[in-house]
DNA sequence: CTGGATCCCTCACGATACTG
DNA sequence: CAGTATCGTGAGGGATCCAG
């Protein structure tokens, strides 16, 4: 699509000719959590047909934004990796989720949450200055997705799956967008039954203070 | 292209459902700068087909990114401008641009630049905190392009075409991106002819310092 | 002249099947 | 597991035509 490029000598068309195609900037988005292999890309974009997902890794390579990288022995496994440029590209691609999650209502019934994307929603929406002296460990349940958490003042680490030490344990769905913009309150949401929590309900708050979509400068005006 | 979607309930998915086809971010650059009518958008864009631009206009109203006014009498003319949460994209793709621009070479022959899209490189290149205590006020060709800006402490204002009133006069082409990624000096690109200037030279300095693409950290070492 | 709509062609995308 | 091959469909590209 954007093989053809767009004529114009400007960044952002430039952009758009490295990685405009469709599904580029979700498998990005998956790299950006980590080294990936073909089949873990597949199985994070399961609606990418599979010879798509060859060709945008292909135009990615030679375009300098992603890398093959063979694993040592005895693994021997290859697996795609963003380059320095291609990682460079994280603040962009954390803007553009903030903004579209903002359009996010309800989950269509045919629409997923893949351990990748919540660790990207997390990282993207996590406020530092929120954050200065607090500090929590967490477990955070999306359906089928389990990610843990670690808040160390203006700091965030997100991994995936259980771990055995936590603060704090939250089973969650669609809501979770609703606490980060603000338009649910923690208590709102347990007594709702929409959020379902192991742990003391301040953490819950705190938790929902460190994270944000949108800027809300109503709250300055108070 | 992104007519049928993801299938992620995700931001950076609902973000390239509503804004991630070919030409969509090109449009919403120019609209950036100002309202802009159809022929406007045309003339911004002499690659695309009408009827894609047609397509796009119609499918960003849809979705709430761009709205269609008509102006009063007389001139009665419809203008495309965006919405608020539209224009809140500028962030996303202000950081899409510098990225991209780290990739631009030379241009190819068939690359054009114009008004709008350099009045965005400015804004996006833009660092305040370079410019504190500056003061500036300038006018930049680039080919046939005409751009006049003013520099007042951490603030920066763009407009098309010349002014009377200027400290600065500067003349230049692509060597302009060398410029602003510091891989060359203001003083090599007079010497080389690469930028002509009426004005006093140190105003290049200033000029130069206050926009920037890429983050430059091995300065922080020196 | 602005602001599109229509037509046709081509190629990229998407689904499925298949191979090393 | 990691892709490649094949093929149908539909979106993009470009020229032209039409209405206010």
């Amino acid at each position: 699509m954007a093989s053809r490029g767009y004529g114009q000598y400007c960044g952002l068309a430039r952009a758009l000719e490295l990685v405009g195609e469709r599904w580029a900037l979700l498998i990005i988005r998956d790299l950006l959590v980590g080294p990936r292999r073909f089949s873990d890309l597949r199985r994070g974009l399961p609606r990418i047909p599979s010879n798509v997902l060859s060709d945008r890794l292909k135009e990615l390579e030679e375009r300098g934004v992603v890398q093959r990288r063979i694993l040592p022995r005895p693994a021997s496994a290859t697996v795609y990796e963003l380059t320095q440029y291609g990682a460079e590209i994280e603040e962009a691609i954390m803007r553009l989720g903030t903004w579209g999650a903002q359009a996010l209502g309800e989950p269509r019934p045919d629409e997923i949450v893949t351990a990748d994307s919540m660790t990207i929603a997390l990282r993207s929406t996590f406020v530092p200055g929120q954050a200065t002296g607090k500090h929590l460990s967490f477990e955070l349940h999306m359906g089928p997705v389990v990610l843990n958490g670690r808040i160390d003042n203006g700091n965030l680490q997100v991994g995936e799956g259980p771990v055995p030490q936590k603060d704090l344990v939250v089973y969650t769905g669609p809501a979770l967008k609703r606490l980060f913009d603000r338009s649910l309150t923690p208590q709102q949401a347990l007594e709702a039954d929409l959020v379902t929590i192991e742990g003391d309900p301040a953490l819950l708050e705190t938790f929902a203070q460190v994270f944000q979509i949108g800027s809300h400068r109503e709250t300055a005006s108070a």
